[in-house]
DNA sequence: GATATCCTTTGCAGCGCTGCAAACAGGATG
DNA sequence: CATCCTGTTTGCAGCGCTGCAAAGGATATC
């Protein structure tokens, strides 16, 4: 397949009439060489059409300069909104980025988080888990660099980047009481084991709660296995049927928002008329959806900075430095779903 | 950051007491190896937990196990819906999947198609062109497998994936004309040059008219430089404003026909009775949105294996094979936004 | 018993690059 | 003029694996 030989190295620095190792120098931008030189070993180059093997390099690096992202589901979009800003952080700093799903599959989970089933492939992780147990993380390879993000508070051995899901639900609910509503239904709750996030979210809204001196509906808590439309779209239902139903809904998620608005609308029900909803991740269906969906945006850009660059800096040290608890900022953004809409254009 | 030395291939050789080259042999499971000697060897690979260091390995075979997936937008849900299936397919080919951006960019698309800036970083592309000229095709790396998504016919060097986009346009818009419509309107066409897709669907969008012997309102012909929400909430927006509005729209993908339903809810119409809009993709949005959307729903299962398959084929032959024209199947699927609401579940 | 045949195992070279340390050159310094 | 220093270039070994071809063993064939 490949055409002959490839240009290597040493055809460059024969052609240059300089030694393999200063071409190398060159090609990766070494300081200390003479500008003679480097001109001489820069027209080599571009006259032979060179371009380093990566293969090679690596190898002798010992590193792939790759990193793996491991998301439980792709299509999720608040997963790839924030992959999308991981890969373009990443590629800045010359890394790429390798893509692996989970599909929340514990198993799957726990053989990335230890480098897969090679050595090397990629030089550190930024992990999103979805049921990774407290012992999975446990019994890791304490070598391979990690960064996780969303749930799992840092034992010291990984960076957390994530936002405060307390206080974030806290506002979202706080948002839904503020308009009155007094029957509020959290839509999202998991066992602790495989929902850290979910969690803090149910956290939060018992806070909202406290702090406005309100009680909580405890039957209106309502545990869906995933944040998504379909959960979402079903746990609405459920509420309905058993009568006596919510006048405000707070769902982990804005596919769940969604999926519940699904739901209240096909029964005949306005929102927020009827029921007020809220979601969260700010994910872009939610700002053209009907009605529009309130919600807790993430600084998803932030985050995705944030782990990009403690992984390289855990790469690259040689002492890895301690586990930090990073929060990104979060903003309540209010929209026709709690809102209501406003008199139809006139434009 | 590594702990001492990793173990090798010769290390296990030692214990197992053979040669390393019949490790190598067993690890990846060749043919002739006495029963007796591959218990050995396996045992002195559990015992030392050998993983094979893939670096290495991809130098000495000269390929690196992977392959790039190219699209323009990752967080657009059709390529992350179909990246998914890709993933998945390759996984199972034991092939690493490298994604890539190019946010439209036709320089980065380019540079992308020739391997980017270094060699064997990947053994094939599959790529979803927005823009990519028949120049850049032209001119490529004739030795990178490269199978394409979507738009751009073969030329006989690589091999193109994809539904039949005229006939899929035209099913789409008999529909619209089957349900009475008469003033049916296309957003999403492009100039030749940077939308072959475009231009497919504009051509079934006239064949529809002229079977069912219909005149094109040509001044309802809508060109929007991408498949977005806000172009399609613009387009629409434009459209209304200018009297005379269409009692129907094709759009050209579902996140354009989301975005134009949600200018034409805001504005106080009724979808479908005022105006009845088809979408294209079958994003899973459109199955949870308000009204949801009537679609085209291409086989993604088949366009992202069929793909996978011929790229793997392309990277292990000796000669090129041909290239070929593949086409998945596509369906109609018929929901709120045509055919409108059922009347609101009783349960 | 000698030869051919097949299956299994081995040794070696080398993939193309970089780390390391040594060599070298050209000034500056004493 | 010898010595030291700094900046630049070089040589070599080796990253850990696989391709190749040959060697070794066991069995079949004449």
């Amino acid at each position: 397949m490949r055409r002959g030989r490839e240009v290597t190295l040493r055809d460059v620095a024969e052609l240059a009439g300089v030694s393999s190792r200063t071409v190398s120098n060159v090609v990766n931008g070494y300081a200390n060489v003479t500008e003679h030189t480097r001109r001489r070993v820069q027209e080599a180059v571009d006259q032979l059409g060179y371009r380093p093997n990566v293969l090679a390099r690596n190898l002798a690096r010992g590193r792939s300069g790759q990193i793996a992202v491991v998301v439980p589901y792709l299509d999720t979009p608040y997963f790839s909104e924030l992959l999308q800003d991981i890969i373009r952080a990443a590629r800045v700093q010359g890394y790429n980025v390798l893509i692996d799903q989970t599909d929340g599959d514990r198993e799957h989970e726990r053989m990335l988080i230890n480098h897969g089933s090679s050595r090397l492939l990629f030089d550190g992780v930024i992990f999103s888990p979805l049921g990774l147990s407290q012992e999975a993380l446990a019994d890791r390879d304490p070598d391979l660099p990690l960064v996780i993000l969303g749930e799992r508070v840092s034992d010291g051995t990984f960076d957390h980047v994530g936002i405060d899901d307390v206080e974030a639900s806290r506002h979202a609910v706080e948002h839904l009481l503020d308009l009155g509503r007094r029957r509020v239904a959290a839509i999202g709750d998991q066992p602790y084991e495989t929902g850290e996030a979910a969690q803090l979210r149910t956290r939060g809204f018992r806070e909202a709660h406290e702090r406005r001196g309100l009680p909580v509906h405890e039957d209106l808590i309502i545990r869906r296995p995933r944040f998504n439309r379909a959960d979402g779209a079903e746990a609405m239902a459920h509420l309905l049927d058993r009568g006596d139903p919510p006048d405000a809904v707070f769902c982990y998620s804005d596919l769940v928002a969604l999926g519940a608005i699904h739901t209240l609308i096909s029964r005949g029900m306005r929102v927020p008329e009827d029921v007020a909803v809220i979601g969260y991740d700010d994910i872009e269906d939610g700002r053209y959806s009907n009605p529009t969906v309130t919600t807790i945006s993430p600084d998803k850009g932030m985050i995705a900075a944030t782990a990009v660059e403690r992984l390289l800096l855990r790469i690259g040290s040689k002492t890895p430095p301690p586990g930090l608890e990073l929060r990104a900022p979060h903003r309540l953004i209010v929209r026709e779903s709690t809102a209501g809409r406003a008199a139809p254009a006139a434009h």
